[in-house]
RNA sequence: GUGGGUGUAGCUCAGUUGGCAGAGCACUAGGUUGUGGUCCUGGUUGUCGCGGGUUCGACCCCCGUCACUCACC
């Protein structure tokens, strides 16, 4: 069961524009999640390179899971027989899970797309299989995912209207199939339809109606941050949200950087996945609130302080930047936990921060101040 | 002492018939947006052991010399 509260709605106003920012919750059958929200990518069942304990630590409220991955291992069965994918990974908040549409979008070399579904090749051993909206589902609720998504067909930028049609076409009508399916086999209004219409906004407009018909609790804007400039995307996003409605969650997946996050808030959209904390923080660039680093540099081998003084997460309340770039620099397996939870507990405290700027009906101002800290 | 081998980037080593001195690692900088990511892309670094010679031209051929190393005395 899933139920969405508009708490409010920001309306704050400054000399270039009225912030659509907007503060609800979403309760689920693993507990209530405060938006806007960023749920923190665990693909296969683990938020990569830390524990239950350092996501409660970094305020994790919500995870991902990815289906497409999950299917193929451990596999359905496996998790159906050991109780679910909370059970299993031993997470008991709210889980999302990926529909694997967007798999087959970035593993395009190993799928073909029919009316039916996709065929594709496995990742891991080359082995084919075969996804319809209707297995998506089903192995959604296997899993006992809080919030599904619908399988649908996510194209890279650029892609011309035609192509751009077609998926629309199809991932609308997945949807419907995805969503009868649910409907028939008892599903707990838990399911969100995914908005595609790539850089086209007559597009966006058709996705988004035929979409909005069926009766879902929420929606999704995917297709964005695909390889298009940054503008396009607020551009696209800043077109598209206001035509899904207001008593319902808006999710963009896949965004974004911090700055991303701040302006699709104001915006008005209410929840985001991104690999971006969690991958670069394995990669060694580190995000605080003066801007990126990268702890490997040179200028941080004799430097004492932390990653960001302002920061409470664990990793800056312990450890040195001059010690995290030896870690980093020594591939020494505690470098990979500890940038992650800074990683990690930076984009939660921002939102955080947000939600509570927006109560306090102080959005705009907490934007203006989140570009002044901002050296690049 | 005699004979052989090896000396090229910080390290380990390629370098064709004599024709602009290279790779990997390291170092250094950048990238990463619904996770095939310990990943990807760029950049810096040379008295080619040293001294002569031959040649239009030498890391390469010749002579000498030094260092290291192996074998045998």
């Amino acid at each position: 069961m899933l139920e969405f509260e508009l708490l409010k709605e920001s309306g704050e106003t400054s000399d270039t524009n009225t912030s659509r920012a907007r503060l609800g919750q979403v309760k689920t059958d693993h507990g209530t999640i405060q938006t806007p929200i960023f749920m923190p990518v665990g693909t296969v069942g683990s938020v990569k390179a830390i524990s239950k304990e350092d996501l409660d630590h970094c305020g994790a409220q919500i995870i991902l899971g990815n289906t497409y991955h999950l299917y193929l291992r451990p596999g359905t069965e496996v998790i159906g027989h050991l109780g679910g994918l909370h059970d299993f990974v031993a997470w008991d908040k709210p889980m999302l899970t990926d529909s694997g549409g967007f798999q087959f979008f970035s593993l395009a070399k190993l799928a073909k797309f029919t009316d039916e579904g996709v065929n594709f090749q496995s990742h891991i051993d080359g082995s084919r299989h075969f996804f319809s909206p209707e297995s998506a589902v089903e192995i959604q609720m296997v899993l006992g995912s809080d919030i599904m998504m619908s399988l649908d067909w996510c194209l890279g930028h650029p892609a011309n209207e035609k192509q751009t049609m077609e998926a629309l076409t199809k991932t609308t009508n997945w949807a419907r199939r995805g969503y009868d399916f649910w409907k028939e086999k008892g599903g707990q209004n838990n399911l969100f339809g995914i908005i595609q219409g790539g850089m086209f906004k007559h597009l966006r407009t058709l996705s988004a109606q035929q979409l909005t018909e069926i009766d879902f609790p929420g929606f999704a804007i995917g297709g964005l941050s695909v390889g298009e400039p940054t503008e396009l995307m607020y551009e696209m996003a800043d077109y598209t949200l206001p035509l899904l409605p207001k008593n319902k969650p808006r999710y963009i997946m896949g965004v974004g950087t911090p700055e991303n996050l701040v302006e699709l808030v104001d915006m008005g959209c209410d929840m985001f996945d991104c690999v971006m904390p969690s991958r670069n923080a394995r990669n060694g660039q580190l995000f605080t609130s003066r801007g990126t680093i990268n702890i490997y540099n040179a200028k941080f081998r004799l430097d004492k302080d932390p990653i960001d003084e302002t920061c409470h997460c664990y990793t800056c309340q312990n450890y040195s930047r001059a010690y995290l770039r030896h870690l980093y620099k020594s591939r020494e397996l505690l470098a990979y936990r500890l940038n992650t939870i800074h990683n990690l507990y930076y984009y939660l405290d921002l939102m955080a921060k947000i939600r509570h700027a927006i109560k306090e009906d102080q959005f705009l101002e907490f934007k203006k101040e989140f570009y002044s800290k901002r050296i690049s």
